[in-house]
DNA sequence: TATTGTTATACTCTATAACTATA
DNA sequence: TATAGTTATAGAGTATAACAATA
C-alpha cells in the first residue's frame, strides 16, 4: 500500500504511455494496424481459439473483438471454421500467411525495442515485463472476483470551491 | 540488451495494458475524459505554460492539445491569457475551478489504485513508476538527440524478479 | 520566410444497442 | 430464455494539411 503522491506519480507514467505505444504503433503497416496485430499476436501466443475467447484475451467488448476479426479475415491471414460442438460459433485459426506477417511484425517491433531500449539490462526488461504483467493482473481480479460492495467512486466533489460547469 | 523473447513478452504487456487504461478511463467524468485530464495534471504540475510546451509534455501534435485544451477552457477549468512577449501565444493558467476538479480527479485515481493495487508493496509501486518514466525517456532520447547513454533513472529494482502477489 | 495556434478532415479503437442464429 | 457473434451508431484520441496572425 503506497500514499497518494506514489500513485500519482504512477498515473502520471500511465498517461505519458501513450507516447510509446503511438510510436510502436506508428511502425505497423498500415493494412495491419495495432488492433490487427493484437489478434495475430494471441493467436500465434495460445493456438486456435472462438471470438469469444479472444475477446476475453484482448480485454475488450466482443463488437470490437469482431471488427478486427473481420479485418484480418479479410485480408487472408486467419480462417474461420465453423465450431462443429455449436454452430454459433467460429473457430479462428492464423493461415500460413498470418504467420509469416506475425513473425515479420515481430521481428520489426523487437528491433525497435532493441534500439530503444539498448541500455537496459535483461533484468530492467525482465523487471518491467512482471509488474507489467502484475498490474493487468491486479485489475483484472477485482473485476472478475465481485461488482464490489459498492463503494468504489466515494467521495467525489466535496472542496470544490466553486465547479462552474462541472458536476461530473 | 535483451533477446528476442523477451522483447515479445514485453510487447505483449504493452498491448495488455490498454485494459488498464480503459479501466481507469472509466473513472473519469463525462465532461471530463482523459485529454482533458491530462491538460489539468501537467498544468498542476508544471504550472502556467504555452500550447507549444504543453504539446511537448503531452507528446502529441499542437492540434490535437488544441482541441483539448479548448474543451477544458470552455467549461471554466482553464484561462488563456495573451502573452505579452508573443502576440501568436497563449498562456494557460489552471482556475480555481480546474484545480479543484483536479484535486477531485487525483483522489479518485488514486483510490482505484489503492484498491487494485492493495496487496503491492511500495517498493513495487515505486519500481514500476520508475521503470517507466525510463521507458519514456528511452523512446523521447532516441527520437530526439542520438543513442546515448541515457542513465537517468536509477537503479532501483533487484528483488523485484517474479513477485507474484505476496512481497509483505 | 518561419512560427504559434486553430480548424477541417480522416482514421483507429472502443462501447452500447439492436439483431440473427443457434442452444 | 440465454448465448455467440455481427452490424450500426456514436464518442474519444490522434495525425495531416490548410489557414490565420504574428515574428
Amino acid at each position: 500500500m503506497a500514499e497518494q503522491t506514489r500513485y500519482e506519480e504512477l498515473i502520471r507514467q500511465f498517461s505519458a504511455f501513450g507516447a510509446v505505444k503511438r510510436e510502436i504503433g506508428r511502425m505497423m503497416p498500415s493494412e495491419c494496424p495495432s488492433g490487427s496485430a493484437a489478434v495475430l499476436t494471441l493467436l500465434g501466443r495460445y493456438g486456435d481459439m472462438r471470438m469469444s475467447r479472444l475477446s476475453e484475451l484482448l480485454a475488450v467488448d466482443m463488437s470490437v473483438t469482431s471488427r478486427h476479426v473481420a479485418h484480418v479475415a479479410a485480408r487472408g491471414w486467419i480462417e474461420r471454421s465453423p465450431d462443429p460442438a455449436d454452430k454459433r460459433s467460429r473457430i479462428l485459426r492464423l493461415t500460413p500467411a498470418g504467420q509469416a506477417l506475425l513473425d515479420q511484425l515481430s521481428r520489426r517491433t523487437c528491433q525497435l525495442l532493441a534500439e530503444r531500449l539498448s541500455d537496459w539490462s535483461d533484468d530492467e526488461v525482465t523487471q518491467l515485463t512482471a509488474l507489467m504483467a502484475r498490474l493487468r493482473a491486479s485489475f483484472d481480479d477485482t473485476r472478475a472476483h465481485g461488482p464490489e460492495p459498492r463503494p468504489p467512486v466515494p467521495p467525489v466533489l466535496e472542496q470544490t470551491t466553486r465547479t462552474p460547469a462541472t458536476t461530473q
